[in-house]
Order: structure tokens, then sequence, then C-alpha cells
RNA sequence: CGGACCGUAGCUCAGCCUGGAUUAGAGCGCUUCCUUGGGGUGGAAGAGGUCGCAAGUUCGAAUCUUGUCGGUCCGACCA
């Protein structure tokens, strides 16, 4: 390709709105243009990007036995209603829907388990013909409330989603374990560092999922882990062990003190220790948030319990809850209490809520892992201005009281699996593994006929991969303070030539047209900048851009000699009928180098 | 959905508070020419904006008021 003919515009000054690397780096390179809000038109380099992330999902996907297909991006509401999800997506608004003219209403692909579980009841009659894995690369549409860091938080996105159709859980083990693997060596070939995190299913449901995450300071999700045992988990996932805390004398029975104005629980420690109760801390507190959980068919007013020094974890609730309500459930959306709410619950103001007399609601949720095993507590009155002490939750509290795990966890808890202790650190999330099970195949009656002569539901898996949201990734990866620095294989050129001789010095010119041809025979995707530009420009240009091999013809070339540099790497004088060699060289053994990688997982 | 803020040239922004002399500006980018030719070179000349839209106040509105549309951030919520 030749630059003059490329449209480059490349910008001097980070746009506005642009915090994050991969937004700055993507809109300065002229790889984005923004269309709207959350919705991006990807420029030429882009596209190459994109279409070299694609190729190797699509290939790894298949070398795991997928299978591609198409599937539409229209989906019949009908179809939605059968799987019971189009109340879901509505309730969470998360689904942006069209109307045709004759007023049928269709939901904009999210995801696609109705599409492909309708499409494998017609296709998939018999047990001999599983499993099977049907995946697709195409565009998806969510209606995020808050699109945010360019590519990374959009509305409309490129993923692969994949689908695999079991006779039995075990077959879906051995095929989710084979996905892993293929995600694996996916993100290794694009020179990516991911790995797979536990994570919690939310909206697509199921038995058990995994996330897969790249480290990243930007990124939205948080991750605990431990290097020493292996165990990694999202955050909403998170389980672990919290430190116990040592008790404090506090009244025999359950007291009632008047504690004025004080009802953040920081105030009401500081305000106990002044008043003879000294020694009591946030951890000898009973924290109670109350919540309103809306499903399908049902409001519920719910109270959640944690120790006062921790914070409730919504999602871990929110399962909770789904459990506690069964066939009314599950939870489709959960929000704090307002204040008028607070204080028809309890018959106070805010933040003298507590376990006792005086609660009102459906539910109340009490944290297993920090309160199961705690002392005698301070908590709310459920009267203003007033707290109790030496409140003991197995004796003082309403009956009907649950257990459940509630707490956020967080680094410095114990590791589940080993004596160790849990890291935090932060991820973007760009592929998600689920077990789906019978969910989708039995509310939509999808069946095979088992070699026992009768139909069973298909038992499921399904994968995506955030495709457009990987070259965001990438890019908070591979960046310097110049720009880009695309590992070779999804760059949108491997190599650059860059003649750098004054306008018209045909020595300069024909070196490096010569080199040109080479490369492109050679099958590298190259570029020559034959702009009439001073070298400076040129080289800020492609180091912005992020080519990650840079071939100078300039002052050397009277000697016989150009130079070869690889971004962010030394500058070497190279012999010119070498240099074509040198940089195909280079660049083959970058991409073996990945494929090694990959095929070592 | 709550809170804060912003819409002026392709981009980054000034001007607005305190309405009139700015004929609406700057830098970057763009066009033409000269210069330069190894890290965003120097110079000259240009093109480009009904100041988001609508209504109002006023002799006069980019500037004040109201509405509206769009956007950004924080929070809530959300795969």
């Amino acid at each position: 390709m030749r630059a003059s003919r490329m449209n480059l515009a490349t910008l001097r000054e980070d746009p506005a709105d642009a915090e994050i690397a991969s937004h700055r780096l993507l809109m300065r390179g002229g790889f984005l243009h923004k269309s709207g809000a959350g919705l991006y038109l990807y420029g030429p380099l882009l596209q190459r990007v994109i279409d070299k992330i694609s190729r190797i999902v699509v290939d790894e996907i298949s070398r795991a036995g997928g299978l591609q297909i198409t599937m539409p991006i229209m989906q019949e509401q009908a179809l939605w209603e059968k799987s019971g999800r189009w109340a879901t997506y509505q309730a969470s608004r998360t689904m942006l829907t069209v109307r045709d003219r004759a007023g049928q209403t269709f939901g904009l692909a999210p995801t696609a388990e109705e599409v492909v579980t309708d499409y494998a009841s017609h296709v998939i009659t018999s047990h001999k013909q599983l499993p099977v894995c049907f995946f697709q690369q195409h565009t998806k549409f969510r209606d995020e409330i808050r699109p945010r860091f360019g590519l990374m938080r959009v509305k409309e996105f490129i993923m692969m989603d994949a689908y695999s159709f079991h006779a039995s859980s075990e077959s879906l083990d051995a095929t989710y374990a084979q996905m892993r693997t293929a995600y694996q060596r996916t993100f290794k070939r694009m020179g990516l560092e991911a790995f797979a995190v536990e994570a919690d299913s939310g909206a697509i449901g199921g038995s058990g999922s995994h996330e897969f995450m790249v480290a990243a300071a930007v990124g939205e999700d948080t991750i605990l882990f431990n290097p020493q045992s292996g165990y990694a988990a999202n955050v909403e996932r998170a389980i672990g062990r919290v430190a116990a805390v040592g008790k404090v004398s506090m009244p025999a029975t359950c007291t009632a003190v008047a504690t004025p104005g004080h009802g953040h629980i920081s105030e009401v420690v500081a305000f106990l220790n002044a008043n003879g109760y000294v020694g009591i801390t946030a951890a000898h507190c009973l924290k109670c948030v109350l919540f309103v959980a809306k499903s399908a068919t049902a409001e519920t007013t719910v109270a959640a319990f944690v120790r006062g020094d921790r914070e409730i974890n919504e999602v871990k609730l929110t399962n909770a809850i789904t459990r506690l309500l069964g066939d009314a459930g599950p939870v489709l959306n959960l929000r704090p209490m307002q204040p008028d709410e607070v204080r028809a619950a309890t018959g106070a103001e805010p933040g003298f809520a507590g376990a006792g007399e005086g609660l009102r609601v459906k539910f109340a949720i009490a944290d297993k892992l920090t309160l199961a095993e705690a002392g005698p507590l301070v908590g709310g009155a459920n009267k203003t201005d007033h707290h109790l002490v030496g409140f003991d939750l197995a004796r003082d509290a309403l009956p009907g009281l649950q257990w459940d795990e509630l707490v956020t966890i967080r680094a410095g808890d114990g590791d589940p699996r080993s004596e160790g202790v849990l890291e935090e650190k932060r991820g973007i999330e760009v592929g998600h593994i689920f077990k789906l099970g019978t969910k989708y195949s039995e509310a939509m009656k999808a069946e095979f006929l088992g070699p026992d002569q009768k139909r069973h539901p298909f038992v499921m898996g399904c994968y995506g991969i955030g495709t457009s949201r990987v070259a965001a990734a990438a890019v908070e990866q591979h960046f310097d303070a110049d720009g880009i620095t695309w590992p070779v294989t999804i760059a949108p050129y491997e190599v650059v030539i860059v003649p750098a001789g004054k306008p018209g010095d045909v020595a300069v010119e024909s070196a490096a047209e010569a080199l040109y041809s080479e490369l492109q025979q050679a099958g590298i995707d190259v570029v020559i900048d034959d702009r009439d530009a001073k070298p400076g420009v040129k080289f800020k240009d492609w180091d912005l851009i992020g080519i990650p091999f840079r071939i100078v013809c300039g002052r050397g070339v009277a000697e016989g000699k150009v130079e070869c540099k690889p971004r962010g790497g030394e500058n070497a004088d190279v012999a010119m009928a070498d240099a074509g060699a040198t940089a195909i060289a280079w660049v083959r053994a970058q991409i073996a180098q990945r494929r090694a990688a990959a095929d070592a997982c």
C-alpha cells in the first residue's frame, strides 16, 4: 500500500473526550471516527486490525471444532419470549428494538442463544450428531446506559459468539475445556496477556462460567487472585475467607442506646466509644442495607446484613434473592431503597435499620462469612436515634432470618483454596464462556432423540469474544509515549518503508521501491510512505500508528545501506541487498513465535 | 434514572461573567507557493463558522432568560 493513497489523518492533540490510552491513540492515529454516542466508524487501519483479529479467532475456534455460520441481527420477539428472556431484557432495558411496517417488534441481537437453539432444534435430531458447535462473527447491540472509553463500551460492536450442543454434561465439560484452550491460544496469537477468572453468569444464565481478562489499569472489572494457588475470580463472584475480629465486652442482653443524630456506622462507633463502650469498631457493627428487588412478577423488599466494616456484593445478593424467590424469580433489577421506603420498612429515619423488632421486609438475609461466627454486635434499633448494643443475631434477630454469602471479597482476604491471601487487580473482559446446561433447550423445547429412544433437551454451552473490544484491549497492553506498538499478528501493516531522501533522489526512491516489491512478493503487509513530507513527520506518524517494523532508506543508500528498526527496538544498518530478507525473517519469526506459544497451551 | 458540566472552523480551545469596536478569534490540520529535507521545519498567501436549535428580553444577543436537542463526567444501574 502507498501511504499517499491511504487517507492518513493523524492528530497532534488528544480528542477532548478520550480518557484512556486506547481511545486516545486510536483516535489520534485515525483508526476511529466517532459517529454518535457509543457508535464508531472503523477507519481503514482499524478495519485491517479487526480483520486480523477475526481471522485468528475464526481459525482457533474452527480448530476447536466450531462451524462458522451467520445469524440474523433482527430477532423476532416471539423467539425471545420462548426462552423467557424478552422480559428480562426489557426489564433491564439492555436490548434495542425495532418495528417493521406490520408493527411486529424485533430485538437487535445482544446475543443469539434463542436463534441458535431454534436452529439446532431444526437441524439436529439425533444424538449421533452431537456434540456440535456453531459460531459466528457478527454485529451485536447493547443499549448501554453509559457508553464510554472509545471502543471499550459501545452500543454496537463485533463479537464472536459460539454455541455448543451436547447429549450430556460430560460432553459439555469436554468442549468447555477445549474452548478454554482455544481462547488461550487465540489471545496468545494476538500477543495479549489474558487469563481466565471465575465469573458470575449474569443474564445469560447457566451453571458455571469463566471470563477472560486482559490485565489493564483502566479495566472496568476487579479481579481477586492468588498467584500461588491459581485462584482467580471476578469480584462479583469471588469467594474467600474473611478474618474474624476480636470480641469486645458488651451488655449481656440487648440494650437500646440513644445515639442522637448518629446514623452512619463511623459516627455510631465514635459516639459509643466516647460514651462508655470503649473498643467498639465498625467490625463490631451490623450493617443493614435495604433494597427493592424486582422480578418479572414481583417486587420484593429485602434487608441485607453484613459486618459493619464490609460491603454488600449486589451480584451475590441478587443471586441469593433469586434463590429465595424460587418460581417468582429471577431478580431482574435490584436497587437501594429511597429514604421514604426506608422509613416505611423500619419506622425510622435512614441509618437506624437493624435486624430486630420493627423491621418490615419480605426477606432478611445475613452474610454467612462475616456474621455467622460474630459475637454481640451493635445494630440499628429500627427507631430513630437509637441503636442496640449487645445484639446477638441468633438470639435477637426476627425469626425468618436467612443466611447466604453476601460480602464483597477484597484484597487481603483469605484465598478459598489455600492458606494464602488474595490480591486485587483490574481487568478488561475480552471473552466469556458459560455452561448453560438445559436452560434454553428446555424453555424452547429443543430436543434430540437419544439412544434410549427418548427425547432429551440439548445440554448447551456458549462462548463469546468481543472482537472489537480486543482491539482496544490490545492497545491498552501495547503502547508507549510515541503511540501504539501493535503485536505483528494484529498490526494493520507489518512493515513500513520510509524513503527519507530529498525529493527527486532517485537512488533513495528506487531502493525503497525495490524493497517494497520484494516484501509484497513475499506476502508481507507492507506500506511505503511515498508522501511528500519530511522524514520527521513520517517517523512520528508510523510510531503513532504502530507499525511493528520500519525500514528507512535515506542517507545510507549512497553506501548501499538502509536502516531496519523494530518498533520500540534498536536501529540497525543493513546492506540494501539484505534488508528485505531481514524484514521478512523478522516478521515470520514473530508470527511463528506467537503460534508456538499458542500451540503450547 | 439522579447530580454536575459542555455545545463557537475538521481537531484542541479562547471570547460569554460585566450585551455594542471582532468585520467572530487563536493554535493544529487543510489548499497554493517559496524554503527545508533524519524526529510534527521556517515563511507568505488562502479556504473554512447562519457561535447546536427554537422562542423570548433588548435599539442591539455567541454573550442574558426559557425551552428543546445533542454530548461529557460522577453516581445509580447494567453482559
